[in-house]
DNA sequence: GAGTGGTCTAGACCACGCG
DNA sequence: GCGTGGTCTAGACCACTCA
C-alpha cells in the first residue's frame, strides 16, 4: 500500500472512497476544504443503508469484520464509524451478539423521549401509560406547521389528539401532527388499535424511525377544554411541551404539542 | 519495567491485565470484580488528578504521548480515556494545541447549564443576563436539603437569592444553596461583586468545578413575593426548575430552585 | 519545523453470548 | 467452540497551531 494516501489502494475507481479521499487529498480550489476522515465516510455509507431500510429497526447489521472487508478498510475504522452512530442512538452494540438498529419497540428504550416521571415511585407501577385517542383527522398544514415540518404550504397532515393517563389519572393532553404523505394507508383504527408507543407504530407500520427531537417548554394555564379533559381546576399551571421530532438526515417528521400535569409528575432533565 | 508485561507501572495491582501468575497470587474477592478495561483505569487516574486540582480549569494537561509514557501504556489507550472525559465535558481537545480542563469561565461554554432561551432572537442581544443579589445568608440545612446534598443534618449552608434580568426584564428568581464548608472565606461582597456566571466564581475562587446537573421541572403559580420581584400578575404560570449540580465523582454540591418566566422565553431541550 | 491532537492499519488477545 | 463486539499495542502518517 502506498503511503501517500490513507485511502485503501485496491478499491476500484468508482468507489466512493476514491473520490472522497482524493477530494480531500488534492488541493481543493476554494470553498470548503472540510477534511472528512475515512471513518466518517464509512459512517455516511452506513447511514444511507440505514435510511434506505436495508437494515430495519431491531435487526442486526453485518459484523465489524464483514463491513471492514466490504469497505476495504480496517476493523478499527469501521468501529469508529459505528461508535458515532451508537453515540447518536442509531445503533446499539451488544457484546457477543452483534450491532443492532435501534428500535422504539423494545421495552428498554421504549419511552426514550418521554421525560415526565412520577414525583414518587409508585409501588404499583402498572407498567406505563394508558392511551386514549380523542380525535383523528386529516387537515392542511398551517403556515407555521408547514415551515416547522419543511413542507409546502397547505400540505396534508394527520392530526391526532389523545390523552395519556397514569394509574387512571389523565396527565397528558397531546396533539400530534404528521405529514400524511409518509403514512400511506393510515386510518383511525390503526392508531386506536395499536398498543405501544406512537414511535413504535410509526416504525413498524410506516418505516419511519424517529432519531432525535427538540422540545420547547413553557408554563401555561389551561383553557376550558384542557380543564375538562384533564379534570383540573382553572388555577392549575401546566407544562406546555412543544416537540419537533426528526428522522434520519435531520428531516423533521413530527410536530407535537402537549400539556403535562405537574402536580404529581415532573419533567426530568440531565445537564451535561 | 520490562516491555513484556501489559501492566503499566503506575496502575494499582488490581489491573486485570496482570499476567496469570500474579492474578492467581492476588486474592480475588468472591463477588464479580466487574472487569474494568485499562483505559478506564487510566481515566480514573486522570479523574483523580483533575479532582486533586493538579490541573486547573482552563489549563492544559500533558500531551497524550507524555501521559502514555507516564502510565506505560500506548497512546491509543490514553486517547480512549481522554475521549470519555471529553465526552463528559470534563476535558476539551483542541487539535494542534493540546487537551484542556473544561472551565465555566470561557465565553463559549459559559452558560452550559442555562437552558432558558428567548423565544425570538433579540436583535440587541446585550450579551447575557444582569444579576442582582437579593439575599446572602448562612443557614442550616433542612432535612431535605441535607439529604439531597449528602450532608449531615443541620449542616451549614450558604443561601443566595437573586434575580436574573434579560434586557432589563426580571426573568428568573433563583435560590441557591451551597455547602458552607467548601466555600471558605465566602462573603456577600465576593458574591455581589463578581461578574460572570456563578459556576465560574465557584471555580475561580473556591476550586469547585460543577460537572453535571439534574433538573426537575414543574409548572407553578407565583406566590406574593415572586409576583412582586418578577413584576407579574397572579395568573402568570411560571416554570419551576429544581436543580442538583454535581462536581467530580458525582458529589452533589449545589441545590438550586428557580422560577422562570416563560412568556418571552422558553426552556430548550434536546432529546437524543 | 516542532509539537499536539487525529486518523488508520495490522495483528493479537480478551469478554461475552449461544448453541 | 465459534463468532461477536471490546481492548490494546506499535508504528506510520495527516491536519492543525504557533513560534
Amino acid at each position: 500500500m502506498t503511503s501517500s494516501s490513507q485511502a485503501p489502494a485496491d478499491i476500484p475507481q468508482d468507489s466512493p472512497f476514491q473520490d472522497a479521499a482524493s477530494e480531500a487529498a488534492s488541493a481543493t480550489p476554494a470553498a470548503t476544504p472540510a477534511f472528512s476522515p475515512l471513518y466518517r465516510q464509512i459512517k455516511n455509507l452506513l447511514l444511507a443503508r440505514l435510511h434506505s431500510g436495508e437494515w430495519k429497526p431491531g435487526e442486526s447489521i453485518p459484523s465489524e469484520i464483514d463491513l471492514a472487508a466490504q469497505f476495504r478498510v480496517s476493523q478499527g475504522t469501521v468501529r469508529k464509524a459505528i461508535d458515532e452512530l451508537a453515540a447518536e442512538n442509531l445503533l446499539m452494540r451488544r457484546q457477543g451478539k452483534g450491532t443492532f438498529v435501534t428500535t422504539h419497540t423494545e421495552r428498554q428504550v421504549q419511552y426514550r423521549f418521554l421525560k415526565l416521571l412520577p414525583d414518587h415511585d409508585s409501588p404499583n407501577d402498572e407498567g406505563r401509560a394508558q392511551r386514549q385517542i380523542l380525535e383523528f383527522r386529516r387537515m392542511r398544514a398551517t403556515p407555521q406547521q408547514a415551515q416547522a415540518l419543511q413542507l409546502p404550504p397547505d400540505a396534508p397532515l394527520i392530526h391526532i389528539r389523545r390523552v395519556l393517563s397514569f394509574q387512571g389519572v389523565p396527565t397528558i393532553l397531546e396533539d400530534i401532527w404528521l405529514p400524511a404523505h409518509v403514512l400511506k394507508g393510515i386510518n383511525e383504527d390503526i392508531v386506536t388499535g395499536y398498543q405501544g408507543p406512537t414511535y413504535a407504530l410509526l416504525e413498524e407500520e410506516f418505516g419511519v424511525h424517529m432519531v432525535r427531537a427538540e422540545e420547547k417548554l413553557k408554563a401555561v394555564l389551561p383553557d376550558a377544554e384542557a380543564m375538562r379533559i384533564l379534570d383540573i381546576p382553572a388555577h392549575t399551571a401546566l407544562l406546555h411541551v412543544q416537540r419537533l421530532a426528526f428522522t434520519y438526515h435531520d428531516t423533521p417528521m413530527e410536530l407535537r404539542s402537549g400539556l403535562y400535569r405537574t402536580d404529581t409528575h415532573h419533567y426530568h432533565n440531565e445537564l451535561g
